[in-house]
DNA sequence: AAGTCATATGAAATCGGTTTCATATAATCA
DNA sequence: TGATTATATGAAACCGATTTCATATGACTT
């Protein structure tokens, strides 16, 4: 009568080991303190012959918890974010968590349905690399009590713990290097930043820079929304008389792919018609010889992940922000040029990429 | 008394709405037709201000089903892996199905433990791009009625679904466009075989390839396990005095890269000392220039879970094989030379990488 | 010898939903 | 008009675990 192909329950562990469900529940919750030695043994033995395994879900019923951690990130193809969500699974599986993976396509509305799907799956903790709407339902969460770790960016009015960079001096820093390689007309390329905190910050840190020090009168900032009017974009800045040395700073690793391409296909040549550099730093950077500043992606999942996991185990303290370092990356792609001097007059003889 | 952080349940619904959780239940489970009108618009209104969503766990637990679906993958670094990872979300998420996604860092062990966690989480379905070991627990997972879909990777012995490609064909096609452009001394490098099918299939292609056609007794096949054999390896390769040309074809993107920066580490260039050619085809290959056989790996993802869904479904068939297409990408990083010729002269005055 | 305590186990309630079965009223039919 | 059917709802069992409370036995006190 019994459906052979039915998943076995405690029930069934309890009848062929002859003893009660709750004795293995017993059993299985570690509690063996109390168990004879011989019932031990025939429980032991029905899961083995059974190949019996809990049911996450009963437990989590009746426990208040699921073992469930969800991860929302804004874009799954891009290897920052792919390096982060190693750095979480890492840790989950340490702690034997699972990851429930989501990817908004920085869609805010898709962010939305994820929430309230992650919610309705009971999930024990939220890491979010937000499209920076949703507020109010995550906030909603919050006062259910499950922990939100903010991962690269903020979300307006939530107060929880956030893994990001100094994007402001990052953004900096990166600037200052180039001024001092001799480029004094840059162009910052963004993703469109609509409600994103990183990018906002970003574009804005630019904007003071070029105020503070008055350099480039010819910089600029562009946010990508089609590729057609990124290339137009790109060649009117190459083309640009310009007195002093150029160079593209791109705002993360899937619009310096895009420029790069662009740049390629306009038949620019990198350095020598325009240097190149950009936030996040993909693998093939290195051997493309392209200058970045790096944040460690895995490192920023591994701390969100711990904090989470912190939060899970009671700890109650204020919302913390841990701040990855960002290292600027030095490749051939942003050669010293003569100060005053214009272009096609490089330093280095390395070319980073050709053009047809 | 009632905990206002608590997550409000059917039964919190049932009261506001001043029905039963039945009447609740039909609402949620889109039986309305025999619910009245404004018995309707109260439950509508009691789950509005309670923000209410039913527990997925609770759910799942009467009606056998988690709407989950568990993805195990080998590599989540591997750009190869996100684009699947990409295809099987998009399509997840179209059919309201949930990903959990694990990372197995190609150890056995570690599939095996996810395995478990899988079923222990009540998945509905399992898309595996597998380590190759695991097939007792696989086939336990199949008879408990739980669909697998295989991905770019077999199992031995079952009898699954399996979404991949001709790797037989694809190597041949590889090699028999490297020796038409005059590359007859191939060194084919890979991540150490296994028990991983794809790559078992493809050092035998390369074998048998090399056997039929009677050239290359200069080639090779070298299992990478570390980044400094394999700088003595590419070393030894390279130096090598051959009577024609020579290309290293790696096996897929990863060691790609590990091959692309031993080269330029090595001070080597691309294609004047060394061709290259790869499987997978990196975003990056594009702009580096390097020669790919290209798989969608996007709609392999799609595909995987299309067919895991059908399953779903009810679609009991036998289990089918899936392959997507391969396509040579042809870049700079393989340029004909004449045959018989050796290294050092090659028609295309466009280079790929540059070594310092 | 009666009471206390440590050991070992089980019955039944519970978690938050779904489902089966029962039931009450109104509308339709013969 | 009494029987049947369509409409609208609820009580209680159930899914597979955990947890509370109860209980039985043997050992140890006093």
């Amino acid at each position: 009568m019994k459906d052979s192909r039915r998943r076995p329950t405690i029930a069934d562990v309890a009848k062929a080991a002859g003893v009660s469900k709750t004795t293995v529940s017993r059993f299985l919750s570690d509690q063996a303190e109390y168990i004879a030695e011989e019932t031990y043994r025939k429980i032991e033995q029905a899961i083995q012959g059974l190949n019996y395994e809990p049911s996450q879900m009963a437990r989590g019923l009746k426990a208040k918890q699921s073992r469930l951690i969800g991860i929302i990130v804004a874009d799954i193809a891009n290897p920052f974010t792919t390096a982060i969500l190693r750095g979480t699974e890492d840790v989950c599986h340490k702690h034997h968590y699972s990851l429930l993976v989501c990817n908004s396509d920085n869609d805010p509305t898709k962010e939305q349905n994820y929430i309230r799907t992650l919610r309705s799956h009971h999930i024990d903790g939220l890491i979010l690399h937000t499209t920076g709407y949703n507020q109010s339902m995550l906030l909603a969460l919050q006062k259910e009590k499950t922990p939100v770790v903010l991962l690269d960016r903020e979300v307006n009015g939530m107060h929880v713990d956030l893994v990001g960079m100094d994007n402001t001096q990052a953004t900096y820093d990166a600037l200052d290097y180039l001024v001092r390689q001799g480029y004094h007309s840059i162009a910052y390329v963004t993703a469109p930043t609509a409600d994103i905190s990183t990018r906002i910050e970003r574009v804005q840190a630019f904007h003071s820079f070029i105020a503070e020090r008055h350099v480039g009168e010819e910089s600029a900032v562009f946010q990508v929304v089609d590729d057609s009017s990124l290339l137009d974009f790109l060649q009117a800045f190459v083309s640009r008389k310009t007195a002093t040395a150029k160079a593209v700073f791109t705002g993360n690793a899937v619009i310096l792919l895009k420029a790069a391409l662009a740049i390629q296909s306009l038949g620019y040549r990198i350095p020598d018609d325009i240097a190149l550099i950009s936030f996040d730093d993909p693998d093939w950077a290195q051997i493309v010889g392209i200058s970045t500043i790096s944040q460690s992606a895995y490192e920023m999942g591994v701390t969100a992940a711990d904090r989470l996991i912190a939060r899970l185990a009671g700890d109650a303290g204020e919302p913390r922000r841990f701040y990855v370092a960002a290292t600027l990356q030095e490749r051939a792609s942003t050669p010293k040029v003569a100060t005053g001097q214009s272009m096609r007059t490089h330093s280095s003889n390395r070319q980073a990429i050709h053009s047809e």
